[in-house]
Formats: structure tokens, sequence, C-alpha cells
DNA sequence: CGAATATCAGGCTTACTGATATTT
DNA sequence: CAAATATCAGTAAGCCTGATATTC
């Protein structure tokens, strides 16, 4: 009741049809290498993810309590405390107590922090087009657009699981 | 650098355009939210996804050793184990022994594991069309399509995964 | 006082690696 | 002896819960 595994990489059309009809699992499948191919991609530099995650959304949103960074970037926030370690320990995050009120700290990003942030995204900028590369363009606007529908449908009807604040 | 976190459910366009750019984050929030509607679909009926890809398997293929069943479902024969004692325990499947060859089990689907079968079966028919409910016919041929297309690109760049034999 | 904040300690699941005893 | 088989032990990451001390 415990181990699983799961099924993964038969896009040959030998698996069982059962198996094939499963939209679940072919997405599970695919993003699965999808990720693989991000998480390698970042740590040839080092970089995580979350670095990015936390990176862009301060670089857009400015200056944050780490509540308000969690509740951004989705990231929960006791896994947020190590990502803002890795970040600060680069150089590439200021961490500092917020004068107005002291249970907080000020998350701001630095200079190095907005560089990390470009050598991140051209980075990834690769990696979208390396897993898009089989696709033309409408096909890749097709993709997004298919996924998001999908995607606010069903955050739309597990609704148990956004209600965090 | 042990903790992480993800993003999700952003699909209301807020979150930084950087973001949302990326496919692998797209795919996989989106596969989140699917695999989440499948396990607790099946947790419902006390079933498993593992359990649902090794019936279907022996239903199509037949009886088999737990390696030969490992390559076609892709469950690591180490978790395959507990699976099978899952299968085991619910009178799903028989374990015995094989004559001809005492290092193997010959795994077999019982008529009850038919009837497993066709009850999980059933289950994931409701969760697929749960699912794809935005999508019509065209559009779910299309996301099967895109998926495919981009999974068996992944899947063949990174054949290092796949040399498992 | 109740609520929010940052932090820590842990759990659970999924993927995966490695070691073992047994048999071929 | 080398290889295959079933099993067990353990790792690592992602996701999540709960408890704590401090401050509002």
């Amino acid at each position: 009741m415990e181990t699983t595994g799961e099924l993964r990489f038969d896009y040959d059309g030998e698996g069982p049809e059962r198996l094939r009809r499963q939209i679940s699992r072919l997405a599970g499948m695919t993003s699965t290498l999808m990720s693989r191919t991000a998480a390698d991609a970042l740590a040839s530099i080092g970089a995580h993810k979350a670095h990015f995650v936390v990176l862009a959304v301060l670089d857009e949103t400015g200056p944050a309590s780490q509540a308000a960074l969690a509740d951004r970037t989705r990231i929960f926030r006791s896994d947020l405390v190590a990502v803002l370690n890795d970040l600060e320990t680069g150089g590439w995050i200021t961490r500092a107590p917020d004068p107005e009120d002291k249970r907080r700290n000020v998350i701001t990003i630095t200079e190095a922090g907005r560089g990390r942030l470009a050598e991140i995204d051209a980075v990834l900028e690769g990696v979208n087009e390396h897993i898009l590369a089989p696709l033309d363009g409408g096909e890749r606007a097709q993709l997004f657009s298919l996924l998001r529908r999908v995607g606010a449908h069903l955050a739309g009807s597990q609704l148990s699981y956004m209600i965090r604040a």
C-alpha cells in the first residue's frame, strides 16, 4: 500500500489501449520528461526551478515578506525557507527584518539576482525550444491553450486545494 | 538545496509572464491536477493507479513473471513487489512459482481481478470525461496528439532513461 | 487575547539505486 | 562462473501538516 511506481515512455503505441486512453497518464509521462529536461538544464548551472520562480516573482512584483512570496509563488512557507537560504547564500536576494513589522522579513532581489535570473531565463528558453521542437508555432499555441483550459477547469473543481489563505 | 515546492494553479493569467511561458510548468501543474483527480476517484473504491496498470497489462498480455511485468508496466521491479502484495491480498491476482524456472513467479489475473479491472475502468472513464469536459472531440484528439508527439521526441532524446533491460 | 509570521521537524508519495539470496 | 530473478533497504525530491517562539 506504499510504493507504486508508474508507467512511462510508451509512446510507440505498444502498450495496452486501456492505458493509452488515460489522459492523466499521458500528461503525467510527458510532464515528467519535460520536468527532467528543465531540471537537468538548470542543474548544469547549479540552479533550481524554485530559484527561478522566486526570482521571477521578486523581479516582477518587487520586495515582499516571505508569507507574501509564498502566496505568489505557491511554494509552501515551510519549504520557502530553504529556497531563500540558497538564494541568500548566492547573493541573489537579501533578507532583512521589516522595521514596520518585526515579524516579517523583507526579501529583495539584488543586482546579482537579476543577473542570475537572466542566466536562468536563457537556459529555460533553450529548454522550451527543445521540448517544443516537434511542434510548429500554431501547434505550440494550441498545446498551451488546451492545457490551460483543462487546468483552469480542474483548478475550479478542486477548490479545496486552493484555500490556502 | 533540499526542499523546493512548486507553483501551481495560476491559470488566471495573474502570475509573471516568465512563469506562464514555461511549458514544463504548465504541463506539470495540469498533470498534477489530473493525477489528483484520478487518484482521488480510485481511492474512493480503494484502488490505486498501479493496480490498474498491472491488471490491464495482465489482462491484455496474459500471465507473466514479475520481471516481464515490470518491463511492460514500467514499474520498477522493487516497487512492483508491494503492488503485487496488494493485488494478491485482494484476490485479484495469483502469484505462483514457475515450475520451469524456480527463480520466477508466475503472476496471473483471476476472475475477481477481471471484475476489479472492469470496476476500475468504469471509474477511470468518468475521470477522463471529467478532466476533458471543457474540450470537444477534436480538441481532445489534438491534446492527445500534441502530448504524444512531444513525449515521443523527449523520450527519444533521453535514451539514457530508457535503458533498463 | 487571537492572528500572523518565520522557522523547524516531521510525514507521505513517487521515483530510483543498490545489495542480497536463490536459481539458472 | 556470469546472469537473471524476487525481495528488501534506503535515497532524494515534491508536497503537505503541525508545532514553536516571536511579534502584532
